[in-house]
Parts: structure tokens; C-alpha cells; sequence
DNA sequence: TCTTCACATAGGCGCTTATCTATGTGAAAC
DNA sequence: GTTTCACATAGATAAGCGCCTATGTGAAGA
């Protein structure tokens, strides 16, 4: 995972409801209509929102008739974990 | 550290030149002039991505005559990689 | 078939952002 | 004191973003 690919994850979670959102389906699968339940926003916001988390491969999408489940990526998350959990506060070869 | 200042933290990483800064600053303490060498920028468009790094709380600027050194700020970061590393792509329980 | 439901897409609006040039500031050097 | 250096601030501009309403789509139910 490339420095462009961290910064749009990052991109991503910079707004506090797709952060939110990421939280919930961190517990487990969720449908649309479930996560939209949480928020104050609309059904379109919430799809735009939607299309960025998967858009970035941070989120699948899974259709099952009229339902799309959400779940995360786990390949996704596991690079942008590993990318974070690289970075140091401390000087070299510390 | 709740989900508003990770969304912050956030979105000052999702500027690709501003992650780069991150990773070199995680090499050690580094001066404005030694970073601005890096970059295809200007040095006011520098001074603005350092700003909004220090603002979030991830950087700290230190100021020693004509020179700023920056470094990151090891307290936000380790709460901050904390929150990422509890997010999982694995169902409750798991 | 016609409606209903879950979700996506289109288009617009107000605000934010990344970048630049120009200029200010404060410390060091001469 | 004057210049130089490192950095900050001001203001402008073009692009992007989050949100909305309106509408399209595809599957399920009556």
C-alpha cells in the first residue's frame, strides 16, 4: 500500500460521519437502511458517503435483492493498519 | 481521543504531500527549509500543510532562532494509531 | 401490471481547500 | 542600521466536498 493509496483511505475518514460509519460496520455487516438509521441525513447523502468508502476499498458492498450489505475490507483495513502502526514518534532505528 | 479528532487527524493525512511530510518527520525532527527540499511547492503552501499538522495536534513546531523545527507529536499519534488498531474488519467477538 | 421498497444517480448550492503571488516578521549576519 | 534568511500571513482563484431535492433503477409483493 503506496503513500496515494493511505492518503485517500485517509481522505475517506476525514469526515466524521463515514468515520462513524466505519465504527458501526467495524462490529459486524450492516444494510444501508440499518446505517441510515444512525444518522441525521438523508438516503443520497448516505449512498455518497457509501460510494467513497468503497471507492477507496476500505468497504464491500454485497447485493442481496433489494438490501446492499456493507461490510470492511479486510485486506484494505489490514494494509492501512500496518501503514499506521509503522509510523514513529521516535528518532531513527528507535 | 473520540471520533472528531480522529476525523481531524484524518483529514490532515489526506493531503498526499502531507502524509510524505509525516513520513519523513517520522524519521526524526526535521526544519521547515530541510522539508520544503522534498516538495514541488512553495514555501507559503508548506507553512499552510505544517499548519493544519500542528492544529490536529500530530506535530509540534519548535522554534530556535531563525529556524522551526518539527517533529511529531508522540502522545497524538499513539492515541491515534490506537483507534485504527482497534477497528476491525472481523465480526463482534472476533 | 402496478405499487412499494432499497438504493443509486443527477444536478445544484454554499462552503472549504490547495495552491499561488505579494508582503509581513523576527532573528541573525554584516 | 541594513541586509539576509526562515517562516508566517493576506488575499485571490480554481477545484473539491457535503448536503440537499428530484428522479432513475431493479427487485419483491399485491
Amino acid at each position: 500500500m503506496n503513500t496515494m493509496d493511505v492518503a485517500l483511505i485517509c481522505k475517506a475518514l476525514s469526515d466524521s460521519n463515514r468515520l462513524q460509519i466505519i465504527e458501526l460496520l467495524s462490529d459486524g455487516e450492516k444494510c444501508g437502511c440499518k446505517l441510515l438509521e444512525k444518522f441525521d441525513i438523508t438516503q443520497p447523502t448516505l449512498s455518497h458517503h457509501m460510494k467513497i468508502l468503497c471507492d477507496c476499498g476500505l468497504v464491500n458492498g454485497r447485493r442481496e435483492g433489494k438490501w446492499t450489505h456493507y461490510s470492511l475490507n479486510c485486506e484494505t483495513l489490514a494494509g492501512f493498519k500496518n501503514y499506521i502502526g509503522n509510523l514513529s514518534c521516535c528518532k531513527k532505528g528507535q
